[in-house]
RNA sequence: GGCCUCGUGGCGGAGUGGCUACGCAGAGGACUGCAAAUCCUUGUACUCCGGUUCGAAUCCGGACGAGGCCUCCA
C-alpha cells in the first residue's frame, strides 16, 4: 500500500508524504486537557482536527491498526490552586472536570481515543525517565528539584527553530538559584505536605509540566511513534521539552516523526481571554445562551471548525455558526437521512481532499456538490465519516425543535390542527383566513412551508434570535 | 528585540504558474392566491512595489498590515 496522505510537519516546515513506522500499528499522540476547568472552544480545535485525522488513518490503515492516545493531565499546580479555591479535593475537581470534558467531546462528534491515560497513573514511568536522564548526564538533582540540562543536548531547539543564543538573549533575568543554566527546566519538584506528591529518589514531590507526555507516550506508544499533535502554542516550550526528555532518555534521534500543530482561534476578532469577557467554553456553547443568545448543536460547532483549514487562524463568530447551521439544515432538509441507506464507500473526493494535509474546507465543498447532484447515500456516508451525522444529537427532530424552544407533543398537535384548518381555508380560497392562521403561527415563531406536493410542513423560525 | 505564521470577491474560505472553487449574503428568473421554502441563472477577487517568466494572485526580494510563541494558554 503506497501512502497518499500528506501532512505538514512542523519539524521540517514542509508538507510530507506520511510513511508510518509500522503500517500495522500506526501511532498518534495528542496533548489532552489539564482538568482544572471546563474546556474552552480553543481546546475544541485540536480535539476535532485530530479526530478527523484519526478517522482518516483508520480508513487508510484499518481500524485495528491505528492507536490514538490522548492524555488527561490530572496533576498540575493550576489544579491544586483551583481545588483549594473551591474547597474540594483534587480528586473531586479532576473527576468532575473530566466528566464534563468527556461529554463535551462526545457532543462534538469525536470518536473516543484508544487510550486516555492519566498523568497520576504514570508516575512510575516519569521517575524511570528522570533516572535515565540523570544517569546519562542530561539531568541533575539540586535542592529537591530535578532539572533537565538543556545545554547537554546539542539538538535542543530543533522543533521550534530557536538557537540557544536566541533564547538566552530573551531569557528572563531572575533565574532560580538551583538552576545550572537559565534554560534548564523542571522535571521533578518538591511538594509540601499539603500538596499532592509521590515518594521518589529525590524525596516527596511531583512532576514538572512536560514529563507526563514523555511518560505516557512511552508507555502506550513506545520510544518513537508516528504523529504527535497539539496546538501551535505548545511547540515551545512544551513539545520542545518533550522531545528533549524522550530523545535523551532513550538515546533516540526522534520522538515522533511527524509533528502537527493546529492554528489559534479568536472570538469575534479578538483574542479569547477572561479579562475581555469573551471566554467561551464548549459547555457554554452546547448548553447555555451565552454565545449568540442561544444553544448550538455539536454538529454546528464541528462544521464551523472544519470550514477553516486546521493550520489557519480561525475567527469564532456567531455568523460562522449560523452559516454552518444553515448548511447542515439544507442537507437535512434535502433528505431524510434516517431512511436513506448509507453507501459503503466514503466518496473518493472526500478522502482525497483529506489526504492533502486534511483539507476539510475542500471536503465541505464536495459535500455541497454531492447534495446538489442528489447523491444522497454518498452524502450520508460523507457526513458520517466526518462526524457530522450523529443522529442522537442533530437529526430532523432537533432541527424542528430549536434548542431554545421546548416544543411539547401537545403543542405539536395544536400546530397540526392549525395547519389542517388553514388547508381547509385554502381549499375554499379563503385567503384572509388562511393568512390569518399563518400570521398567528409566525408570531409564535412557527414558520409554515407549502410544499410542491400540496402538503404543509413547519419549523421553528431559523433567524438569529439576538 | 528574537523566532514563526498569514494577507484572496460584501462576508467566510480553498486552490492553482495560463482554464468557474465552494458557502453565506446580493441580483434576475421559475414555482406559489400571496409569502416562505425549493430550483435555475448571475456579478464582484487575489495588500502594495519590484524581479523571474511567453504568462503570476500563484515563484523570488522588499514594503506595509494582521496574528502567534519567547511569561506552564490548544
Amino acid at each position: 500500500m503506497s501512502s497518499k496522505l500528506k501532512i505538514y510537519n512542523t519539524l521540517t516546515r514542509t508538507k510530507e508524504l506520511f510513511e508510518p513506522i509500522d503500517p500495522g500499528n500506526v501511532r498518534m499522540y495528542v496533548c489532552g486537557p489539564t482538568v482544572y476547568d471546563f474546556a474552552h472552544i480553543g481546546n475544541a480545535r485540536p480535539l476535532i482536527v485530530f479526530d478527523v485525522l484519526y478517522r482518516l488513518l483508520r480508513h487508510l490503515y484499518g481500524e485495528a491498526h491505528v492507536k490514538y492516545v490522548r492524555n488527561i493531565t490530572d496533576v498540575d499546580d493550576k489544579i491544586n490552586a483551583r481545588a483549594a479555591e473551591r474547597g474540594i479535593s483534587i480528586r473531586e475537581l479532576t473527576e468532575e472536570t473530566n466528566k464534563v470534558f468527556q461529554a463535551d467531546v462526545r457532543a462534538l462528534g469525536c470518536l473516543e481515543p484508544d487510550v486516555q491515560p492519566r498523568a497520576t497513573e504514570h508516575i512510575a514511568q516519569m521517575i524511570a525517565i528522570i533516572e535515565r536522564l540523570i544517569a546519562s548526564g542530561h539531568a541533575y538533582a539540586a535542592d529537591g528539584h530535578v532539572l533537565f540540562d538543556v545545554p547537554s543536548m546539542p539538538a535542543y531547539g530543533k522543533l521550534s527553530r530557536r538557537s540557544l543564543e536566541d533564547m538566552r538573549a530573551g531569557a528572563r533575568v531572575d533565574v532560580a538559584p538551583y538552576k545550572h543554566g537559565d534554560m534548564d527546566f523542571v522535571l521533578w519538584k518538591p511538594s509540601a505536605s499539603h500538596e499532592p506528591g509521590w515518594e521518589s529518589p529525590w524525596g516527596f514531590g511531583r512532576p514538572g509540566w512536560h514529563i507526563e507526555c514523555s511518560a505516557m507516550s512511552w508507555k502506550h506508544l513506545g520510544e518513537t511513534f508516528d504523529i504527535h499533535g497539539g496546538g501551535i502554542d505548545l511547540v515551545f516550550p512544551h513539545h520542545e521539552n518533550e522531545i528533549a526528555q524522550s530523545c535523551c532518555a532513550f538515546d533516540r534521534d526522534v520522538m515522533a516523526n511527524y509533528w502537527m500543530h493546529n492554528g489559534f482561534l479568536q472570538v469575534e476578532g479578538e483574542k479569547m481571554s477572561k479579562s475581555l469577557g469573551n471566554f467561551v467554553t464548549i459547555h457554554d456553547l452546547l448548553h447555555t445562551n451565552k454565545f449568540g443568545g442561544r444553544k448550538w448543536p455539536g454538529e454546528v460547532l464541528r462544521l464551523a471548525m472544519l470550514r477553516t483549514h486546521y493550520r489557519q487562524p480561525i475567527d469564532w463568530t456567531v455568523k460562522a455558526l449560523e452559516e454552518a447551521e444553515a448548511n447542515l439544515l439544507a442537507w437535512h432538509d434535502h433528505a431524510d437521512f434516517d431512511s436513506i441507506t448509507e453507501s459503503n464507500e466514503v466518496p473518493a473526493t472526500i478522502v482525497n481532499a483529506l489526504y492533502e494535509d486534511l483539507n476539510t474546507a475542500e471536503t465541505i465543498s464536495w459535500i455541497h456538490s454531492l447534495n446538489k447532484t442528489g447523491q444522497m447515500s454518498a452524502l450520508k456516508s460523507a457526513l458520517r465519516f466526518l462526524g457530522l451525522l450523529n443522529s442522537e444529537v442533530f437529526s430532523r427532530a432537533t432541527i424542528q425543535f430549536d434548542p431554545l424552544h421546548d416544543v411539547t407533543q401537545d403543542n405539536r398537535n395544536k400546530i397540526d390542527g392549525w395547519i389542517e384548518a388553514r388547508l381547509a381555508a385554502r381549499a375554499e380560497k379563503n385567503w384572509a383566513e388562511s393568512d390569518r392562521i399563518r400570521d398567528e403561527l409566525a408570531a409564535m415563531g412557527v414558520v409554515l412551508k407549502d410544499n410542491k406536493d400540496g402538503t404543509t410542513t413547519w419549523e421553528i423560525r431559523r433567524e438569529n434570535t439576538r
